[in-house]
DNA sequence: CCAGATATGACAATATATTGTCATAAGATG
DNA sequence: CATCTTATGACAATATATTGTCATATCTGG
């Protein structure tokens, strides 16, 4: 990931940014978790808890979501998810019911407690979080940045679902 | 993190692009973890480690680098890396030795076996990740991604370092 | 309708990541 | 030189993330 000694042809000039494009990625990341949950630390939530609760968000959330959906959605792992969600319910976060529909199933709703958490004193917080952030942005770099991770993502998500054209 | 509902100002569609930035971006590195690592899993590595390996590969890096240095270039906890040092070491690619500079410290280099995984196994291996994600981003593409996100890595330590400037 | 395939939560194991704390070592300052 | 401050690895606790497995539920296709 960080510098590997290049030669100066084309090819290795665009491994070599890719490698930083990678490693700089992988740094993003973890200050990204490091800043925003300490952002939201007083709610008592992290960045990933502050996605979930964006997440059941969504229009058409209210009625809830079940771990799987949600699972799929934030591109988790199952496992990983009802951990995130375990400590969610324990906080009063969120509450989960089994699902009427599906007998394996389980249902994930914001709770009236979580709801206020997020609206009145997380969302301001990580509004300002973003302001800080992207001080130096435009929308137009916004727009860009966001362009880039999209396409890397997708490619990511074809390799991982051993797509063709993916291992060639 | 997810998609939050706005009214259409320019302020709020700023907000909702942002919203969107970081949670591809949370989701982005999950997924580089998953597909990146399974990419180099038969040599027993992890994208962390491959970061690690890379950082030791650096020019001026042969007569090793310290825990504390490298965690501060990683960008990670110092506890994190000891960690990840622990199961390299265990795996016989790197090896730790005091430091006789100075007694609270260890230095970090690449065994030879290391070096050997590393470079006629795991590059080549990293080299067509990289050509896979990227299979559609041009030199510039790379470029300018690479200037967003370092520019959000910068931005982010300020905030880190609670630096003027981050706070207001 | 039935067999095979797939999905689900629960459980397990392992890796990664943070913060806090402590004893010791080193650096900075007057 | 002495004192205060900061750095280091070790240890601890907790959160996040993956894969594997299993019993049970559901879906799919003939």
């Amino acid at each position: 990931m960080p510098k590997v000694k290049t030669n100066g042809t084309r090819e290795e000039a665009k491994l070599e940014l890719a490698n930083r494009l990678f490693f700089r990625l992988y740094q993003c990341a973890n200050m990204l978790h490091k800043t925003g949950s300490r952002a939201v630390e007083v709610e008592g939530l992290t960045t990933q808890q502050w996605a979930v609760l964006g997440a059941l968000s969504r229009e058409g959330a209210q009625h809830g979501v079940s771990i799987g959906d949600l699972a799929k959605y934030l591109m988790v792992s199952r496992q990983n998810l009802a951990g995130l969600v375990g400590r969610m319910e324990r906080d009063g976060h969120i509450a989960v019911a089994a699902d009427t529909r599906d007998r394996r199933s389980r249902i994930v709703t914001m709770t009236a407690a979580g709801r206020r958490v997020w609206q009145d004193r997380a969302l301001p917080k990580i509004h300002a979080y973003y302001d800080k952030v992207l001080a130096d942005f435009s929308i137009n770099d916004i727009a860009h940045a966001l362009h880039y991770l999209l396409k890397m993502l997708e490619a990511m998500q074809r390799i991982d679902q051993g797509e063709p054209g993916a291992d060639d």
